[in-house]
DNA sequence: CGGCCTATTGATTAGCCTCAACCCACGTGG
DNA sequence: CCACGTGGGTTGAGGCTAATCAATAGGCCG
C-alpha cells in the first residue's frame, strides 16, 4: 500500500516533464483519483469517457468482450506504465486487477486538456499511445497467424522482458495472471495453454515452480520456438 | 494523380491546426515526401526508424510478418487517414498499396520535433494513435474470440462504416483489398473466406457483385453476427 | 475471344476445443 | 498436526471448425 504522494511522484517523474512549474503538477494532482484495490476486482470506471490509469504496483488487465460470454486480454500492465482505457464502442472494455494494486485514475478528456499547455505532456502521452499500438500490432499477429505453441512462446518471451528477472544467470518469471487469463490474452483455452506448458517443460526449455514460477531454461530455444521473422526482408 | 500542393493542403486542412503560422506550415512541408505508387506495390521505408503516412487517395494496407511467410495485415488505411508505420521490432512491417495511391511519407521522429512547438499538433497525432490503437484492440477480439462467420460480418461492418456507400437505401461497399488481403485481416485462408462470403449470400444477408462489390441488404442481420456485446455489463 | 489470375467449391486432414476426470497446492478447522 | 475441502491446473478421449490439398468456375485483361 503506498500513500497518495508516493504514488503520484512516482508518477510524474516518469510521465511529466521535469522542467513543469509546482502550479501545474498541482493541477494534474488534483485530477489524479487514487484507487487501491485487493486482487481479482473489476475497476468501476465510468463507461462513458476515455481513462488513464498509472498503475502504482501490482499488475492489471485490460479486457475486451464479445458476446456469449467471450473475453480477449487485449493487454497486461505493470508497475510505472500508463494505459488508456477507452470507452465502451462495438465491445466494452473492462480493467481489472490480477493482483492487490495501487492505481491513479484519470480522466482522459481532463488530462489531455490540462496537457494542452505543455507539449513535452503530450509528447509522452503519445509515446506511451504508440508503445501500446506496437504491442497491440503484434498481439494482432499472433492472434491471427501463430500456433498454440508460438502463441505461448512469444508470450514468455515477452514477459521475460517485462517482468522477468535474473536468478542464477537465468531468467525467472513470477507470472501475476491465471491460465485463464494467458488463455484470454493467447486466444485459447486454459486447457491448450496447460498442453503448452508440459510440451515446453518436456522440451527442457522452461520449468515450472509451483503455479506461477517459471524458469526459462533455454532462451533462445524459446525464441527459435515464438515464430518470429528471422531473416531480414 | 494529385499535385504534391493539393496533397499537403489536403493533409495539413485535416491533420495541421488552423493557425499555425505559414513558415510552421513550411516546415512541415519540407518534411513530406511525396509517393506516388501503383497498384500493390510495397514502399521501400527504411527499417530502422518510425514513419508517419497520410493518404491522399488510393488504399493501403500494413502487414506484419511472421515467420515461414505467414502475414497478419495489421491495418488497412484509406483516403484522409494519418498511419504510424512502425520500425522493425520482434517483427516486421511492410506498406503495400491495395490499388494506385498517392501519399506523402514523413519520418516520425522529425515530425514529432517539429511538433514539440505545437501542442494542437500532438493533440492530433495523439488522436490518430488514439484511434489506430482502438481499432487494434477491437482487431484482437476479433482474431482471438470470434468464429469464421462473425469476423467476416464484423469485417464488414467496419468496412461499411469507413468506406461504404448508400446506393438506393443499402449499403454499397467496394472492397479494394483481394479475398487474401481479406484472410490475413482475419486471420483465416482464403477459401475459408469464401465460404463465409457463400453463407452470406446464402443467408440473403449480403448481395456480391463482381469481385469487389458487396452490397449489404441486411445490416442488422449482419451487426447480429458480428458478435458484438449487445447488453451493457 | 482467349488466356490468366482470382475466387469458389469439394474432399480430407489437422489442430484446437469440449467435456470429463484427476491431481495438487493451499487454507481451514477439528 | 493432520484430515478435509476447494479452486486452479493438468491430463485424456473424442468432436468440430477451419486448414490443406485439389479441381473447377468466373471475372477481367489483352
Amino acid at each position: 500500500m503506498m500513500t497518495f504522494a508516493e504514488q503520484f511522484d512516482r508518477f510524474a517523474q516518469l510521465h511529466l516533464p521535469a522542467h513543469l512549474g509546482d502550479d501545474a503538477i498541482l493541477r494534474f494532482r488534483s485530477l489524479a483519483r487514487p484507487v487501491d484495490a485487493a486482487r481479482d476486482v473489476a475497476l468501476g470506471l465510468d463507461e462513458g469517457s476515455d481513462h488513464l490509469v498509472f498503475v502504482s504496483s501490482g499488475a492489471i488487465k485490460l479486457v475486451a468482450h464479445a458476446s456469449a460470454g467471450r473475453n480477449q486480454v487485449v493487454a497486461f500492465h505493470f508497475p510505472d506504465e500508463l494505459v488508456v482505457v477507452p470507452a465502451r464502442a462495438e465491445h466494452s472494455y473492462t480493467l481489472s486487477t490480477l493482483r492487490k494494486s495501487d492505481l491513479l485514475v484519470f480522466d482522459y478528456a481532463s488530462f489531455a486538456d490540462l496537457a494542452r499547455g505543455d507539449p513535452a505532456v503530450l509528447r509522452s502521452l503519445l509515446d506511451t499511445a504508440r508503445s501500446s499500438l506496437s504491442r497491440s500490432r503484434e498481439k494482432s499477429l499472433t492472434l491471427g497467424r501463430k500456433t498454440a505453441t508460438e502463441r505461448l512462446a512469444s508470450f514468455l518471451v515477452g514477459m521475460a522482458h517485462r517482468i522477468g528477472v535474473e536468478r542464477e544467470g537465468l531468467t525467472f518469471i513470477d507470472l501475476p495472471m491465471s491460465r485463464r487469463d494467458i488463455a484470454d490474452s493467447l486466444g485459447l483455452t486454459i486447457e491448450t495453454v496447460s498442453r503448452q506448458f508440459t510440451i515446453l517443460r518436456d522440451l527442457g526449455i522452461v520449468r515450472t515452480v509451483g503455479k506461477s514460477g517459471v524458469q526459462l531454461v533455454d532462451l533462445r530455444a524459446l525464441e527459435a520456438r515464438a515464430g518470429y521473422l528471422t531473416e531480414a526482408a
